[in-house]
DNA sequence: TATGAATGAGAGTTCATTCAT
DNA sequence: AATGAATGAACTCTCATTCAT
């Protein structure tokens, strides 16, 4: 058996709940996807909750590490690290997509874990893409405006694809995992961040920034 | 009684809907927060589905409903007309900001029901979205780019205050009903219009469009 | 309106408890077939279980007015006048046969009520029965046998029809309640009644018994 | 434990539905007489309704195969093979004589599982005893009449004492389970079978059949 | 006489979990 | 590590009935 069976329940699990959310699936429907049988789930995580929570920190944190690593990275702008960043964010939501749809609904809950989770990592990613904002503007290659909205801006579009992707799918035949996604959507972004953020009088010359060859547009 | 039990059901499944989802909510909380008898729901409902339904379809209703009132009114500048219809859509969320959350939230399910209603209404909102946006083009108002992304991304903005107003509120301390946060928010989104949708030249002349005067910046 | 509520409740339930049984049929199930409102039930009934015992008792009282009706007839022998008996109550389930069927089926159930009613008008089906047969014995007509199987025989000959038409219906496309079928069971049952029950040597000799025209073999 | 959970949820439900009707017994009355928790009803056979086919089913299958393994005899005359035949399906109602109760009450209703269950089973029985009366006829055992009235009136006296067994306790202190009553109920079949069946001449002369000792007269 | 709203009780089923094996 | 049996709690929904109108 190639796959332990503590894999095949989390990916079991994983499917069921980005369609059912945590709720709308039950311990049972995920043994039975994973022909695993259902006391397992308890043996290995500690009951539904325990996976459920699993899954969240786990992507939760892999999502942190991917900021940590593009803000240590040292970048001629802040303009090409953002982008830099974005496009980074955006390639781990897709390798994970079923995760980060899961996550980033169950993030729109009110519970206790919820709350938890913000803080202790959405609260880093906050902080990290104010940091971000903020060295740009005072080095005066972004504009200066509301931090706040702008933050939340451009989290709400790295996130969009993987929060919504059944609207562009069914609305748009838009499919966020297929390969060539990603550099479409960057290219969008990229000229929102050129014309909404970045001073005008460059926008027209600074027109690559430096990525990994595999993303280069 | 001011409000009629039926009354009663609605507003305690709105706000538990609203709270912990579709699916993890029962009827007796819905009841016993109502302080009405757990049959009362099927009785009026036919139903824990039933109410959820009605519902999802009320709030789109009055949605696509606030789209079209916007749509046929005349407007000098397609510009003008986009801004104002977002910002009747935001107010239209905000006075119902509990369903217009658990609305959006249940619109990322992957159901037959969630299918339906895109189909019925998404689907029509994206036709008028869209048709305002290449009007704009058509014009010269608007910079052509690819129209998808731009109407998504319009949708996104509209939604995001509604679809994350805990994330808003935990973390920025920014509550999406209090009274001036359209206004604030408004700005930000008329920047981002004038910036990455319209035509340079224009943008530093016009920068007034007809609204009622309660949203006057 | 010809028929009143209170008739057309009887008529719903009584198809309803005779297709579904009584347990298997809710007042709801009787209201909406009947196009009458729910508590209307209770209102001229004094509830489900009044409207099942009227229905009993009535069928009942019935039942055993006809048997005291042939009783008191005066007929040249007994085997005519248990045959005339039997005919009776042939087309006097007939003539009510839904009610008579859920009579049978219900009759099988082990409640305080059956119990009663077995006492109440059972008995005297049973005790004329025996009477009758007993008085051909004692005059000769009937051979001597033991009187429990037979009364028991005749009375499950006269029941069966209606207790198990469903049966008849769906193996022998026969149909208790078409014109002929009384007829066709009689001549059965008159063979049964002069070859099990008669003297032999009688039995050739005496083969018509005084019926009204219509049932004439 | 001698007796497994679920088979202690059987014995259970037979004793309870052959009472009280399918759908007057509740799963939870069903548990609690077998001491039981309730999920265990669900778990082991899929809820009251699957219970209540297996039953069903079971029972019926066990009737066929009684019918099978007698026609398959060889007998020295259709009238012993047809009393033998009786005389078996006599004993394995009564051993079997809460399910075949409730079996024989619940053929009575009108319902898609009841009409599968005459075409599975009860077609076969009325073609086997079919079959058994004709080949009587055609070998002059049997006096030639309407073979359909015969079928249904042996079949009526096989079933009679348990599809009314309460009836004969009640008002005749006959229990169809104590050990002698299917002796004595033979003897009026074989009696009903010797007049109205076979053919006169005979009746005197042959008195006996060949059977297992444990039932001989 | 008739009704729609409302109710408490109980229906059958599913739930996540535990336990002995 | 893995399983099938078993459980108590909770689920949604329907039940027959009542009540004010």
């Amino acid at each position: 058996m190639k796959e332990t069976k503590k894999e095949k329940i989390i990916d079991a699990a994983v499917r069921l709940f980005q369609t059912q959310g945590y709720d709308g699936t039950s311990v049972r429907d995920i043994a039975s996807k994973a022909n695993v049988n259902v006391a397992l789930v308890s043996y290995h995580f500690g009951g539904k909750k325990g996976l459920y929570e699993e899954l969240m920190t786990q992507f939760l944190e892999g999502y942190l590490k991917v900021i940590k690593g593009e803000v240590d990275k040292t970048f001629g702008s802040c303009r090409d690290q953002l982008l830099s960043l974005i496009h980074s964010l955006l390639e781990y939501q897709s390798t994970n997509h079923f995760v980060a749809r899961m996550v980033h609904r169950e993030m729109t809950m009110d519970s206790v874990l919820v709350r938890e989770l913000m803080s202790t990592y959405l609260r880093k990613e906050k902080h990290d893409l104010e940091g971000l904002i903020r060295t740009g503007m005072r080095r005066g290659e972004f504009r200066k405006q509301a931090i706040d909205f702008v933050v939340i801006h451009i989290r709400t579009m790295i996130i969009m694809p993987y929060q919504s992707p059944h609207y562009l799918s069914e609305l748009y035949q838009i499919t966020t995992t297929e390969p060539y996604f990603i550099d479409r959507y960057m290219k969008h972004i990229r000229q929102w961040v050129d014309l909404c953020l970045c001073k005008h009088m460059e926008l027209s010359t600074s027109t690559s920034y430096l990525l990994p060859r595999s993303i280069s547009q």
